[in-house]
DNA sequence: TTGAAAGCGCTAACAT
DNA sequence: ATGTTAGCGCTTTCAA
């Protein structure tokens, strides 16, 4: 049915060896007949079968990417930044939803070696699937995802420094009562954040109210209810972080729900930019999540870890930088 | 290295044959075999190689997808449902950005054809690729691009009909002189917008200014740049359709900019919603985009080929309904 | 420089 | 019910 390289081989009057030369560019071959079996494969149509390819060569030149979800646009700037990196070396990449469900997190895996990609890149939604990956061969890379750090490649900005830099930040401001508002407690990137939130407390001698820290969801709909929360209670934080743009987005529309304004009677601090300055005379300051960096060293990473299955595990810290914008009140000290 | 089937009969003393029985859960094998098998699966740790399977049965399970964005939510929200639609039936999915280059796009696709994938759904930013797309073989589905509905199974909301409804609902408000932008001129998407305008106004004998047509890009620039160009004529539009909401943030950015107020100034439709509302005091009208639906049908459309490869071409044109906010200004007629 | 042939890991037709 | 074996399309060693 399909034209194959020894249909190509019979019509071009040579040997399958041969025409295999020429589709790779390997080895020596005849000009003459060089010609013969790319004409041949003109007048054929043959396109090289890359499964049969890949299972002589025990490479599929494909990267399996799992996320917990592929229409965010955290991870979807990230996939595409992999994508550009690794096509350049002839790599696809395959694509999964892993709906941070545990059980379809480890199948996703488990499919990727079926299908013996040649490297996987993740950022599992709990930390249960470090026994999992340690266990598998396949070369690895974690996003975003610190506890993996001792498991296998790891890419992430350290969300805990940046929490700390940006309560201390608060802190020169004069802000002496602030409170966090951020994602899923068992996510370990909201535990960092947390660290660096009583690290800074602590460092800088300042008490910090446990009531002042909020787990929920990175979304607008938990951002609205917990800056309510924080605002309504009696002596409610001078400022807030936000873990997400998300969440910055429903502190701003709660604030403007209550009447609330914002930096004069709160000020508010974003993980990653909320990007709405230009529609509501506010720039919020945030700190810089580095998606594309991210996923361009994940890409180099992990065609890294190809070439050389067995070097030390290789660890990218990156650090944010805070952005100022207009929405952090400074206090006269 | 990696064990294969054949380690696992050898562990367990039976044929190869009866592993592939097994693992496949075809034909009958004995109870105590069977277990024995499974044993030494367990012990070994074997996992099917997908490669050689795949060769053996000339399909790979796998869909490729190829759109000009990986990043853009609207693929992305469709690549989801995608994915969620054809993992069912295990299939997985292969990922691409042909960043609106024709020639990345027909790689993108010989790849695609290379790697033997089962069915391709592609978004082409270009109809040159039509041709391209008729001369393979492999069972594709096209998203949001009418002009290939005589090549291939497609699925579309019919954007003539969204622009004619929109503009037939602002004569109907009393509006007689309105805009459109809109992105790329050589996108079909967008001519099929122009001509449902042309055709509204037609049919309801309205006569058609067309420095009131812009096309430029889907984004938020050039919605402030046409905003601008539009209000700043001497007798402006007192309506206009944005073809995106990217375009339409723009117009309200630029509005805010200019302190024109909508809709007392000038009323704003949109395609696809904006979802600003809550921080804006503003529910800009749209007409739905139907993304998950698209992604869906897509999925099921591109299985169901792939089932019934000589089926003739199938064809799904969805319709947008128009969502009212409070953007629009009523004229007494 | 070129070709013959083995073998990658699997499925399934055929034989037992 | 189970095993033997050919063959999917390719790469590559080895021999010529």
């Amino acid at each position: 049915m399909n034209v194959t390289i020894k249909d190509v081989a019979k019509h071009a009057n040579v040997s399958v060896a041969t025409v295999s030369r020429v589709i790779n560019g390997l080895g020596s071959v005849d000009e003459g007949l060089r010609n013969r079996v790319e004409k041949a494969i003109q007048e054929l149509g043959f396109m090289p079968n890359h499964v049969a390819r890949s299972l002589k060569m025990s490479a599929t030149n494909t990267i399996g990417v799992a996320v917990s979800d592929i229409s965010n646009p955290f991870f979807t700037t990230i996939a595409k930044e992999i994508e550009n990196v690794i096509r350049k070396k002839s790599y696809s990449m395959l694509m999964v939803s892993t709906d941070s469900d545990i059980q379809k997190e480890k199948e996703n895996i488990s499919l990727f070696e079926s299908k013996r990609v040649d490297g996987i890149i993740v950022s599992p939604d709990s930390d249960e699937i470090a026994e999992f990956l340690r266990s598998i061969k396949t070369p690895t890379v974690a996003i975003d995802r610190k506890t993996l750090k001792n498991i296998c490649d790891s890419v992430y900005v350290d969300k805990e420094k940046s929490m700390y830099d940006i309560a201390c930040y608060l802190f020169n401001k004069g802000h002496r009562n602030i409170g966090m508002v951020t994602g899923p407690k068992d996510l370990s990137t909201n535990y960092d954040r947390f660290n660096g939130f009583i690290k800074a407390h602590y460092d800088n001698g300042i008490p910090l109210d446990n009531e002042n820290i909020l787990f929920g969801k990175f979304d607008t709909k938990f951002g609205k209810d917990a800056f309510a929360q924080l605002f309504s209670k009696e002596n409610h934080p001078t400022a807030i972080v936000a873990g997400s743009a998300l969440i910055a987005t429903g502190f701003l529309i709660q604030a403007k729900n209550m009447n609330v304004k914002i930096p004069e009677e709160v000020s508010v601090v974003s993980f990653g930019s909320v990007g709405l300055e230009e529609l509501i005379d506010l720039k919020i300051t945030y700190i810089t999540e580095l998606r594309s960096e991210i996923g361009q060293i994940a890409g180099d990473m992990i065609l890294e870890r190809i070439k050389h299955p067995d070097k030390p595990i290789d660890l990218r810290i990156l650090q944010g930088t805070i952005i100022e914008g207009n929405s952090v009140k400074s206090f006269q000290i």
